[in-house]
DNA sequence: TTTAACTACTCCGACTCGCG
DNA sequence: CGCGAGTCGGAGTAGTTAAA
């Protein structure tokens, strides 16, 4: 997992286990009125999830719930959550700063898997986003992720707003059958947690191999990169630019990342001849595989004027770059590719010049 | 040795989007 | 609905390279 967060460490110090941790509480607003009346906690055990929930019966219990669930945070090596560093343990903190209590999560490792899973499948062309987008949900919620990874549909899930006013209504009433389809909903997205995490983890450890397609390649060699495993990364991008079946932005962008590794490691005719072939690509007018071709054309340029010494193509490969120049930031790049232009056309004068005295003498 | 160009950093502000 | 971690693009800067 140290791949897929950099700042984090493999589990060590006091405790074993791996706690996947979500709150259900009274509302999102997470100040000091915002309390946690559910605390799911997971962990694997004897080869299977166990899963353990703490409800609060009422609001003068919270106190006795905080130590119960603080005392099942010992022998924690590494807390798992999703949008944890932002919701859940802000709250918990919160709750037990309110009550003066000692502080059970200082020392331990944080997780939170929202944000490798975005690094991971937030642009999928064919999965997460489109399918999202098309019931009006959001693209990395952990409920699409279950249903795109892992093809499971909830029935009669909880919508997440109504989960407060059915935990006022239980504590108005005495009702706890309101409570039930809330309790199941923690359930399933502590197993849900436990199963992303573990997928990604093991794309994380597989490699390239592990990937489903060209689009999920592309998304780990990005995230492999970050983590500085390059080798990796390249045989992830590698794979990504040669599914037949990837869409061309997915190839476009694989390929790129490819040159840029290969020019930033100074082996500039490996980088040249993958510029050459992302400008050979089929894009059509798709806003990105513009930019990438203008891109390669400038970087070709570059390579021409200073490795090649072809004055010549340089200038041809400018114009082509200046031409298919385009979108928001149209005026900087093109200025600069103008700037070059009038370089190269100076050098290609001074070259002429040079010649015309060499035949004079 | 000087100079221009390129590259790789860092920093900052403006976003986005998950949580019940 | 509010909060905040993370991302992205632009600007500025320091270091490197190679030609003259």
């Amino acid at each position: 997992m140290r791949v897929l967060d950099g700042a984090l460490a493999p589990p060590d110090g006091t405790g074993s286990r791996i706690l996947f941790v979500d709150l259900e509480t009274t509302g999102l607003s997470g100040g000091a009125g915002t309390i946690a009346f559910l605390v799911g906690c997971a962990w694997f055990d004897i080869g299977a999830l166990q899963v353990r929930q703490f409800l609060l019966t009422s609001y003068a219990a919270e106190r006795a719930l905080l130590a119960a669930v603080a005392e099942c945070f010992d022998d924690t090596a590494l807390l798992v959550t999703y949008n944890g560093k932002t919701f859940d343990v802000p709250v918990m903190e919160t709750r037990w700063l309110f009550h003066r209590m000692e502080m059970p999560l200082d020392g331990v490792r944080h997780f939170d898997m929202l944000h490798p899973a975005r690094r991971l499948w937030r642009d999928r062309p064919d999965g997460v986003a489109a399918d999202a987008y098309a019931d009006g949900d959001a693209g990395c919620r952990l409920a699409t992720l279950e249903r795109v990874l892992f093809g499971v549909r909830r029935v009669g899930d909880v919508p997440g707003m109504e989960i407060p006013s059915r935990y006022f209504r239980f504590l108005r009433s005495g009702n706890a059958a309101p409570l039930e389809p809330v309790l199941e909903h923690n359930r399933l997205d502590l197993v849900s947690l436990a199963a992303v995490t573990a997928h990604a983890a093991r794309l994380a450890h597989e490699g390239s191999d592990a990937c489903r397609d060209g689009s999920e390649a592309l998304a780990l060699g990005r995230v492999y990169e970050r983590a500085g495993a390059v080798d990796r990364a390249l045989a992830c991008y590698g794979r990504a630019a040669r599914d037949s079946h990837a869409a061309v932005d997915v190839k476009g962008e694989a390929l790129y990342r490819i040159g840029l590794r290969h020019r930033r490691e100074r082996r500039f005719a490996e980088a040249a001849a993958i510029w050459r072939e992302l400008r050979d690509l089929d894009g059509g007018s798709r806003p990105l595989m513009t930019e990438l071709r203008r891109f390669a054309a400038e970087a070709l340029a570059v390579h021409h004027e200073h490795r090649e010494r072809d004055l010549e193509g340089a200038r041809e490969l400018a114009l082509l770059a200046l031409e298919e120049a385009d979108g928001a930031s149209f005026h900087v790049k093109a200025e600069a590719t103008r700037h070059r232009l009038s370089r190269l056309d100076r050098k290609l004068a001074q070259k002429k010049d040079s010649h015309l005295f060499g035949g004079c003498i």
